[in-house]
DNA sequence: TTGCTATTGCGTCTCATTCTCAATATGAGC
DNA sequence: GCTCATATTGAGAATGAGACGCAATAGCAA
């Protein structure tokens, strides 16, 4: 007795979501509910105003407060990261299916390439364990000119 | 004929400090030397606000903007670089026989361990090249708990 | 010394993010 | 389904880093 499902990714967020909301005494709220929904839908890194415009093109109310708000649970639960992409705010993606993986921008145009290496990891492990560090993160970006932007100047 | 000189570090910056001052047309006032002289007398990792009370506690009085702006040049010079530490703020150390170093940032009590790494150059020759970037700058830091704060947890 | 103009300091502005609080919605227990 | 304690929301104010405008001032070349 399936319904018209839109993916069993989707199910598998809404599922971890529950859980943390369980967990920590927190409601399933439809602006919460909202707010996973479209974060999940697009696979791109997106800031608060741009969440916020795309929920209000639906017509999905929510104010920029309860977005912060909400965010700041999705980082916690694991369900979303969060981006530096050099610039003077947050941006966000949805962490599924996605780990471990760095990013190269573009500082003309804002383009973002995702790359994977197993290097990152293991400078993190061999530095942490000189320095006897216990790594929480790491945050690493490449910042150039993407190879439309370098022909174009 | 040599003066109560401080350090030939600190002469050899004075002295492209000057050249860019010169090649820029901007002038050598007291409030760029008094900073420049309280960015090479320390040679730790600084925001803002540690710079403006230094130069207060010295009796160098000068406002936060010309911080601002003095900083943009000295970073453009190339005398100074922005470091990423994962707060809300710029920071910023001077770049006098420093170059090529990354930072292990403690989210407890702040402590900065630099350290230094090829791989970090050849892993960005090596991605900007796939991807056809232009490499401009890259941001590394490995965020963490130091060896004291974890035992004291 | 003069005069042009780069620079400063102060206050104001912007922008992202957080906070406050009264009104509202959620969900457990009945 | 209804009640009620309380988690949550939205609107707007508050905050904090940093940029900016402008009148007063200081560098510096002539
Ligand atoms: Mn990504
Ligand atoms: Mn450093
Ligand atoms: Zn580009
Ligand atoms: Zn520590």
């Amino acid at each position: 007795m399936r319904r018209n499902s839109k993916s069993t990714a989707e199910t598998v967020e809404r599922g971890h979501f529950n859980d943390y909301l369980g967990r920590h005494n927190l409601r399933r709220t439809q602006e919460r509910i909202r707010i996973l929904q479209e974060v999940f839908s697009t696979h791109d890194h997106f800031d608060v105003e741009t969440l916020l415009f795309r929920l209000r093109r639906k017509k999905h109310l929510v104010s920029r407060a309860t977005i912060y708000r909400t965010l700041k649970h999705l980082l916690d639960s694991k369900l979303v990261r969060q981006v530096d992409l050099g610039r003077n705010r947050a941006f966000y993606e949805h962490a599924l299916g996605r780990e471990n993986h760095e990013h190269l921008v573009c500082v003309a145009c804002g383009k973002v390439v995702e790359f994977s290496t197993v290097t990152i990891q293991k400078l993190q492990n061999f530095v942490c364990e000189e320095f006897n560090f216990r790594p929480v993160r790491h945050s690493y970006q490449i910042l150039g000119t993407c190879e439309s932007c370098q022909s174009s100047s």
